[in-house]
DNA sequence: CAGTGAGCGAGCTTCCGCTTGACTT
């Protein structure tokens, strides 16, 4: 496999392509002489995190965003920790010839990618930019041949792109986890995509459906009737004394006739009185209407249109779709899987051709080759349509293929085929009937059929349907051949009643369809942006259907009220329309990039020819003051959605729940909502149905020697049992009996625990017996494990089970042992690293709160995610305690600075709390305990925010 | 969202878009 084997002396030369299955094609196309590699993607991007921003830039307070938004927003670029292999590679390759060509797509993220690698390779070679359309071999010659030069403007488009996706989703999140939930995410895509799934469940709440009646009449011609000519034919009462009957496109969302005028709504009884006086009518024909049909064949598979069909047809989400088509491609099956195009190439073209002649005949070839316009508005068309590979296609049944790859296969290469076939042709006919009821009414049936004379590129293809009832474009409907003015006799007329539905949730493959027709997303991310709401737990799946949780209500409420831009559905459609200026060299990224960050007014943003958005002009204020000032954005609100009756849909840190009047007042209720809870289907019934039962209870039983129902309850601090007391005992005041209650052991689940272990775990504490000088040793569970109590004195257990078994003695022995201090001290450190050059203490890995840690027993330093316990050297914790001590002191003195006054105050809020909560003498004290406790960490949250605000000036002032 | 004993290292979460393996299930 290694390529430079192939390399003819002299002349070597390098072209680099993004995908290795490309690289393998066309190094067979190019010969002796030309190295052909992969770069596979992007090599380099902004640091991802902390962890990977380069040293001499992590003091900076632009480094978390890893760009500097401080000098014209100069990205920092760092090589992608999984292409580093790749990068070497290149450069091996590079030293080795003697020219390089950057043969990456031509659109604006492959321009990107060539200007990434030259940046990154250093070549000392001559360096072309070759580009083609179609991978055979006189492209690919003609591509070599005439190559240009980069073009930088195109990249600054990219990366202009690129800065506002990172500003945008790393300014936004944080705010998230401030006013919502923590790991939630805020991004230009998926946020929309969020608020789209929103708000398609919004009109399905707000929906009210309508009722109506119609009927249906059987009409037989009195012949007898065969295949073509069928003996009887449905009709649907059309009009009624010539007022058009109404069915459900005549309602609204709020139930109500649009235009109640025009048309005639039938109720139930309406509906069956006129069935009752048809009853006896006779009828005739009294028009028949035929029209022409045809039917042009769909355009060839682009990424969404291969999603959506492969979703119908085979009921693949749009993950596997992907999958399943990269194999197909990677082994030459098939073209590019991600293109927005729906171009064939010539060769394309001439392959189905061939084929349909040779399969249907050439009755169903059209004259000319047929073309599709592409229909996607940013589309960058760097590739061809999705359609079998080669210059013949091979059939299904040649390719070998099984399973999931035959059947996405033979849908490509059917639908490739169908679309160089002629239309379909026939007629459509409308049947219209008329009687007169016994009342006097005139009513008047309608029917419509469809007969197909000649199917053309239906023989190959037909598209599936979302919607499960509707007709397949193919279906015949064929009517009694009848002619204006022939009696017909009613056999049956029926009442039927119907009612309007709301409009259907997003599937995957819908969503896709309506991200891509607003120009949000690339064909690269369609599958990963339903990964990634998915994963947030904004929507989740019920069948296909895709259903927004409560926290993507809050979520969405949170980014419309106060980040109203970013939100817009156009916004990403006048992003491109910008970038393209900036591509075409009509506009300059950084005055966009200011305007965007910093708002209108901004020193620069002036000269800027580029107008950041079209139809924002009222919106002054940039993203950097949106995400500073958060005191405008009030937590509670942005996540409270009234049901109705006092009721209050909440969505906290732990799920959602519904609450019933102030927390502590008399009535208060409060129960959670289950998390996969349609929210349309949160209904004011269903709340008094969840407060009126404690929530998320395992009933395990009765406690036979209380009465007390217990059940196991999953709590902040993790699964635990409770006892529910009877009504009537008293909550709060003197007389107040808490129940009992227990955290189940590490062994036990919510869903296995039994009464019998409840009813021992509810026995804690356990009194083991009394020590010499009489004090009561107990043996509790407690929030850091299993323990044992004499008076003050604790001592950790350490299993649960001991809890149960320990016997007095060997409690007193461990009485008898000096007191262990803390779990660090407890535990002998998981490894010795030698000793720190710096402070020549010996440096040692421990176990903490927050993981592995190394420490001089002076300065700490957490482990990071790619440091292991096992395998960490004693050099790089001396290397993590310099960085720690590096930037440990400063900032510590400018936080200790900056938020002085908080920390001070929750410290002894808490203490405050803990106090009241120790001495117990009341519940009521314990309450006001907890009150104070919450406005305290108001307090404490407000004057951070102040804090920050005040540092931000700071930064600004300084600039 | 139960409320229970001490002592004490924070660091990280997050975006979109371009590509595949390397992992585990």
């Amino acid at each position: 496999m290694s390529p430079t084997s192939e390399t003819a002396k002299g002349g070597r030369r390098l072209v680099i392509v993004e995908s290795p299955a490309k690289a393998k094609t066309i190094k067979g196309y190019l010969g002796p002489g030309y190295v052909v590699e992969a770069s596979v993607g992007h090599i380099r991007d902004l640091p991802n995190g902390a962890a990977e921003v380069p040293a001499k830039y992590k003091g900076e307070p632009w480094a978390r965003l890893g760009v500097n938004v401080e000098k014209d927003f100069q990205p920092i670029y760092v090589v992608n920790h999984d292409k580093k292999d790749q990068v070497k590679k290149l450069k091996e390759l590079l030293a080795e010839s003697d020219e390089l060509f950057l043969a990456t797509d031509e659109d604006r993220e492959g321009e990107a990618i060539a200007w990434h690698l030259q940046e990154v390779l250093k070549p000392k070679v001559p360096v072309r930019r070759m580009v083609f359309h179609e991978i055979t071999k006189d492209a690919i010659q003609a591509a070599v041949a005439s190559p240009r030069e980069l073009n930088k403007k195109l990249v600054d488009a990219q990366e202009t792109r690129r800065i506002l996706d990172r500003l945008y989703g790393y300014e936004v999140s944080p705010v998230l986890w401030k006013k919502v939930m923590p790991r939630l995410s805020a991004g230009r895509v998926q946020s929309v995509a969020t608020r789209l799934v929103v708000e398609r469940e919004r009109e399905r709440i707000a929906f009210r459906s309508a009722e109506y009646w119609d009927l249906t009449g059987t009409f037989d011609t009195g012949r007898p009737g065969d295949n073509s000519d069928p003996s009887t034919l449905t009709a649907r009462l059309a009009s009624v004394d010539g007022k058009r009957v109404a069915q459900g496109r005549d309602f609204g969302s709020n139930g109500l006739l649009k235009d109640s005028a025009q048309v005639l709504h039938l109720d139930e009884a309406n509906a069956r009185a006129l069935a009752a006086a048809l009853a006896d009518a006779s009828f005739a024909v009294r028009s028949v209407e035929s029209k022409p049909y045809r039917r042009s064949p769909y355009a060839p598979f682009r990424t969404t249109t291969l999603q959506q069909e492969a979703s119908r047809k085979l009921g693949f989400g749009a993950k596997a779709t992907m999958q399943v088509a990269q194999k197909l491609y990677e082994n030459g099956f098939i073209t590019y899987m991600r293109t927005d195009s729906t171009t064939l190439s010539d060769t394309a073209v001439n392959a189905a051709r061939a084929q349909v002649t040779q399969l249907y005949g050439a009755d169903y070839l059209p004259e000319k080759p047929r073309t599709y316009a592409g229909k996607v508005k940013n589309a960058q068309e760097a590739h061809e349509a999705i359609r079998p590979s080669g210059d013949r296609f091979r059939t299904p049944a040649e390719t070998g293929l099984t399973g999931d790859q035959f059947r996405l296969y033979e849908l490509i290469w059917k639908r490739t085929v169908a679309s160089q076939m002629k239309d379909a042709t026939g007629n459509s006919v409308t049947v219209r009937i008329g009687g007169r009821a016994s009342d006097g009414r005139d009513a008047e049936f309608s029917a419509s059929g469809k007969t197909i004379t000649f199917h053309g590129f239906m023989k190959a293809y037909v598209e599936g349907a979302d919607d499960p009832n509707a007709e397949l474009d193919d279906r015949e409907r064929r009517l009694p051949q009848v002619t204006e003015g022939d009696p017909l006799a009613a056999r049956e007329i029926t009442a039927d009643g119907h009612a309007t539905k709301p409009p259907a949730r997003y599937t995957e493959a819908s969503l896709v369809k309506e991200l891509e027709e607003r120009e949000i997303g690339r064909p690269s991310t369609y599958a990963s942006i339903i990964g990634t709401i998915l994963d947030r737990g904004y929507v989740f799946k019920k069948g296909t259907a895709l259903v927004p949780s409560f926290l993507s209500f809050a979520v969405v409420n949170l980014l419309e009220k106060h980040f109203g831009r970013l939100v817009d559905y156009d916004f990403t459609a006048s992003m491109e329309e910008d970038l393209d200026r900036i591509a075409r060299g009509e506009a300059q990224a950084v005055p966009w990039l200011r305007r965007f960050y910093f708002g209108e007014g901004t020193e620069g943003a002036a000269g800027g020819a580029a107008e950041a958005g079209n139809g924002d002009g009222d919106h002054l204020g940039g993203l950097k003051e949106l995400v500073t000032d958060l005191g405008a954005i009030d937590a509670r609100e942005v996540s409270s959605f009234p049901v109705g009756e006092g009721i209050v849909l909440r969505v906290g840190r732990y799920g959602p729940y519904v609450e019933r009047g102030e927390k502590d007042a008399e009535g208060h209720q409060r129960a959670d909502v289950p998390a996969d809870l349609a929210p349309d289907e949160l209904t004011v019934e269903y709340a008094e149905e969840l407060l009126a039962k404690p929530s998320g209870d395992f009933e395990l039983g009765t406690d036979p020697g209380t009465g007390h129902q217990i059940v196991a309850k999953d709590g902040r601090y993790g699964p635990y049992v409770t006892e529910i007391l009877p009504e009537g005992t008293p909550k709060t005041g003197k007389n107040a009996v808490k129940p009992r209650t227990a955290s189940l052991f590490k062994s036990m689940s919510l869903d296995t625990v039994t009464l019998e272990d409840a009813l021992k775990l509810m026995e804690l504490p356990r009194i083991v017996g009394k020590d010499a000088e009489g004090t009561e040793i107990t043996a509790q569970n407690g929030r850091y494990g299993p323990y044992l109590k004499k008076g003050t004195d604790s001592r950790s257990l350490e299993t649960e089970e001991q809890l149960f078994t320990i016997t007095l003695d060997e409690a007193l022995a461990i009485y008898a042992q000096p007191k262990q201090r803390g779990r660090a001290a407890a535990k002998p450190p998981l490894k010795e690293l030698g000793t720190d050059p710096v402070s020549e203490r010996p440096v040692v890995v421990k176990d903490g709160r927050f993981g592995p840690y190394v420490t001089d027993g002076e300065t700490n330093a957490t482990l990071r995610r790619d440091d292991d316990v096992e395998t960490i050297t004693p050099e790089r914790g001396y290397e993590l305690l310099a960085e720690k001590r590096a930037k440990g002191p400063a900032k510590k003195t400018a936080k200790k600075a900056a938020a002085k006054k908080a920390p001070a105050k929750k410290t002894a809020a808490k203490k405050t709390a803990a106090k009241k909560t120790a001495a117990k003498k009341t519940t009521t004290a314990k309450t006001t305990a907890a009150k104070k406790t919450t406005a305290a960490k108001k307090t404490t949250a407000a004057k951070k925010t102040t804090a920050k605000k005040v540092a931000a000036a700071a930064e600004a002032a300084a600039e």
